[in-house]
DNA sequence: ATGAAAGCGCTAACAC
DNA sequence: GTGTTAGCGCTTTCAT
């Protein structure tokens, strides 16, 4: 089939073994027979045979990646700082996604280790913490991504999600804001671990906070509408607020769009803060201040510390890196009269 | 390290023949013996060794994809169709994404077949057609998905994207548009064949094109802000369009906006026609009619195609599917006085 | 119904 | 600098 190294052996008169050392670019071969090795490598198309190799290296130099949905901008950008990393170190990132189906997950990241993959990497979704029962019985380490799991025993780098919560508190309040609404998303652990370091930003100002301004939008779907009637609706009380932070950016668009269209002036009447800095919401007409979930700069944490579990295969260093979120500043919030200065802090 | 069969077959006391037999489902083995080798099999977790079957088999039931970009839901969309199609076959399909550099494709591509992909997907680029020089060697199964390649001998699924730009004008002619602009897109391959397809329907409607409304627009960044500022430009003049398609989601989302902000009503006074039908961007809003580009079905196709293509190894059928795009109907075009009726045709 | 032998393509360890 | 030997974990073929 295939061609293989004793072919090119063969055809050169050699033994396959140089051909191999040639192949990995040992240095105990003379120049002029590398040479003519690497030429009729070339001309032959010649391409090794990785699952013989990594059968007696036991390595593979390629790291798994599973994904619960791969059309997720998070997934995208955390898979761009993967490469980035790896790549340069010869690793290949092997994605495979679940298509939402839960079960699938578990069943991809098995083939994964069917495979040798040197390392797993697991994209937690947001409402499930916990790892598959079989992949606690594997030497090959784990880390995931996102979501830090409920189990101690496990490499993981995640977003601070309290620290979500508190930064978008915190920049409204910065810019005047005192009756925020907060439209909290789903009844998952981390949109509740936002929601507290919201609450924790207000306490912190002394603001308390409204019930009547905190709505739970499902996920999914179309979140759009949903954000638009639950601001449209409170913005019809008499009792109104005057910012809104929301769970996701497609939430944000909605409420923007409910108080331009009850006459509000943005940002001075209203304040919109997204989340999420989706580029394709963000951006669609006035711009939406957002927080950014910083993927990229998780996935190639996460490829560090991969990485190092692999070389160290005994030391069970058990290391967990929380990222913290960044805001972008975009129309939907004011902006600051003085700038932050060098030095100063606003 | 792992544990393998022969670890079994000793724990057992049966050879690791009567295991192996066993893993593969073969049916010359008690059904006592099965059921303690599975038994066994579960409790230490046994995983076999995927690069030693492979190696021994030649085939390893994975299939590769390559894909420029991982942010692009045509992308998602195709790997669900292939998924639907590959998972029930017991094939994994490998996603390796190039993160936009052209480079990468091919170095990408190399990989999976180094690693004996029984069948490699490549996801073409718009603006390129031509296959990498060193995957026309191979005897693996190539699938061409989205852009047919220009060498001929190539099995590929892809969009008939003459029809994309034929269905838009239909689609605003049927509703009475005769001045309509064209927000072209970028200068290839595909946003060519697009917009034969649309003159070619007026053609057929005996409307003459006309130059001034045509727009050539890059792609990517700011497509909203451009798209906007085409239309708005367009409606300034003395001679206006009634209606606009647009090569994609964001184009049309600042086209129509464009048309709002000029105090236009939609889709009375102005129509509006995006292409993607990408869902983020279409139910933002005033839901944005739009072209389906069918990625999983092509996707599912593709995927048919590939185990068709590794069952007959030696079969050389070269066969190109064209897959046909559909309208997806929203507020920014007006629906028909009469909808269609069984029977008969508006 | 179960097992022994051979070998897939490659590389580690060691001669020469 | 180059070659020899052995074996990674599995499956194929053929005995028993």
């Amino acid at each position: 089939m295939a061609i293989r190294l004793q072919d090119i052996a063969d055809d050169l008169n050699l033994s396959k073994m140089t051909i191999s050392k040639v192949l990995r670019g040992q240095t105990d071969v003379s120049a002029e027979t590398k040479a003519r090795v690497l030429k009729r490598m070339q001309e032959l198309n010649y391409r090794p045979n990785i699952s013989a190799r990594s059968l007696r290296t036991g390595q593979t130099y390629t790291i798994g990646f599973v994904v619960p949905e791969l059309n997720d901008p998070r997934v995208a950008a955390i898979c761009r700082g993967l490469n980035q990393v790896l790549r340069p170190a010869n690793y290949a990132v092997v994605i495979s996604s679940a298509d939402g189906d839960p079960e699938a997950e578990e069943r991809e990241a098995e083939l994964h280790l069917a495979r040798q993959v040197d390392a797993l990497l697991l994209y937690g979704r947001d409402d499930v913490s916990d790892a598959p029962e079989a992949l606690r019985a594997t030497n090959v380490p784990l880390v995931y991504l996102g979501q830090k799991p409920a189990q101690l025993a496990a490499i993981s780098v995640s977003l601070r999600e309290s620290e979500v919560g508190r930064l978008s508190g915190e920049h409204l309040l910065t810019r005047g804001a005192r009756r925020i609404a907060y439209l909290r998303g789903p009844r998952t652990a981390v949109a509740d671990q936002r929601f507290s370091g919201y609450l924790e930003a207000l306490h912190k100002a002394s603001v308390p906070p409204r019930q009547e301004w905190v709505v739970e939008t499902k996920a999914g779907g179309d979140e759009y509408e949903r954000g638009f009637e639950a601001v449209r609706t409170m913005l019809q009380q008499r009792s109104r607020p005057e910012a809104v932070i929301a769970y996701s950016d497609s939430l944000a668009a909605g409420a923007r769009d409910a108080a331009v269209a009850q006459g509000l002036r943005i940002p001075d009447q209203f304040q919109v803060l997204g989340c999420g800095n989706n580029l394709q919401i963000c951006s669609i007409g006035m711009g939406i201040s957002s927080i950014d979930l910083c993927s990229e700069e998780i996935g190639v944490r996460a490829a560090r510390l991969a990485l190092k579990a692999i070389e160290k295969k005994g030391g069970e260093e058990t290391r967990s890196i929380g990222i913290l979120p960044r805001l972008v500043q975009r129309a939907t919030t004011k902006r600051l009269e003085s700038p932050a200065r060098p030095g100063k802090r606003g």
